[in-house]
DNA sequence: GTACTTTATTTTGCATGCAATACGCTCGCT
DNA sequence: AGCGAGCGTATTGCATGCAAAATAAAGTAC
């Protein structure tokens, strides 16, 4: 998957924002390899922007454990390794266990609805077999949930780890058998927030995410260079 | 307290990360207060730096959630309320739970061993009232209880808002009798990291943070701003 | 041929200048 | 006096140039 070159400049005041969010994908699509050195001139070249901008969203990236810069090298794109996804999936899966019962006594039925509808789409993305944006709909789901804990805290932490693994837990839907395992999943998790249960949400989430990540390692181990 | 300005210039490639520190040391000091815009220049000046390096420092801090910045408008330092650090504190606490259980299981002695010194050393600085020293050994150690737990994005996120919200927590060392109290939780706490007694470790620290958020958020209630 | 200097080139870090935007102020109107 | 339009100033966003550092290349000794 390719990184479409920009054709509109962006206005004044939003170039950094721009670049960030550009650079993020090149990293997430894996167009920027992991481990690989990011050279600030070629970059400059292809947006179309100055080094200023390009320089501030790498401090962004960094932040969010995108990149890492090292004085006087520059920026390099982090390699992580299944072991470090792991950790993370494990953080995800207690961020979402706080979450989880709090959502299910304190989320409003406004948001219960949202979900529901956003469940609705994404079976339908499933049915027609669009995985892409059956992805997307699964991890706004899970956010949306977080969302509805209302801890401001939550969602952000969780914003931002979810973020950091996104392009490592897309592997595991390759399967179609996963899949339908995923979605059926997912009418669960829907069933026990509206009825509000919330010891029963945090396990069946939690397990899954297991079942999900199990899928996705498994994916990810026949790849030889263990990348996606 | 005040923050320092630099007599020595920083070496060349340390610029950027010398003015984060110093400017996030500004923000957690309450130099610069909650709500306020910085102003680029009066901080250029103060510092004997360029607008670059600051720029770069400011998109850290955001990541941090230290300001937040608005296009054409710039750098606005966050104010949290008391309801986002309780958020927060609720989730730092979840993040112990997942922490302590680990810990105790996989902490290696070396690690009990740096755990104990730290907490002798803290001991100390309670004897002699030294409280910045105290508050700071005090941190370092929950630290370190989390890094024991060899989680890499457990340490992480918890390093992170932990830092967020620090200068909300000092608030509540002020009282002696409070402190005293801390000072023997941190005994036991240490007593069921060295006996790696996982549940319990989780239950002392989960009290632990409930009542020094209960004395911070007192003192902080009866500042009118409701700021530190 | 290999290892170690030394030099040239590239690349990064920072300072600075200009353009775009926001902010404050005066002035006119009601 | 209160309010809004227009203008001037201050401030931010970005591009660019120069200096420091790192990397690559050439040369030299062994």
């Amino acid at each position: 998957m390719s990184v479409p070159s920009p054709i509109i400049e962006p206005r004044h005041g939003q170039r950094s924002a721009f670049v960030t969010e550009h650079v993020r994908d090149l990293i997430v699509s894996g167009e920027l390899k992991p481990g690989s050195r990011i050279n600030e001139r070629i970059l400059v070249e292809k947006l179309n922007i100055s080094r200023t901008p390009l320089r501030e969203a790498f401090k962004v990236l960094e932040g969010e454990g995108l990149v890492s810069i090292r004085p006087n090298v520059g920026a390099t794109v982090v390699a992580l390794t299944l072991e470090a996804v792991e950790d993370s999936i494990e953080i995800l899966i207690g961020l979402e266990s706080i979450g989880a019962e709090r959502a299910a006594r304190r989320a409003t039925p406004e948001a219960i609805e949202e979900i529901t509808q956003l469940h609705e789409r994404m079976v339908e993305a499933f049915q027609s077999h669009e995985l892409m944006s059956y992805f997307h709909l699964n991890q706004e789901i899970h956010q949306k949930i977080i969302d509805a804990a209302q801890n401001a805290a939550l969602s952000r932490v969780y914003a931002g780890e979810s973020a950091r693994i996104r392009r490592f837990r897309f592997a595991g839907n390759n399967d179609l058998n996963r899949w339908d395992r995923a979605v059926r999943e997912h009418e669960q998790i829907l069933d026990a927030l509206v009825r509000r249960e919330g010891p029963l949400l945090r396990e069946i989430l939690r397990a899954h995410h297991l079942s999900g990540w199990r899928a996705a390692r498994l994916a990810l181990e026949q790849t030889p260079s263990g990348e996606p």
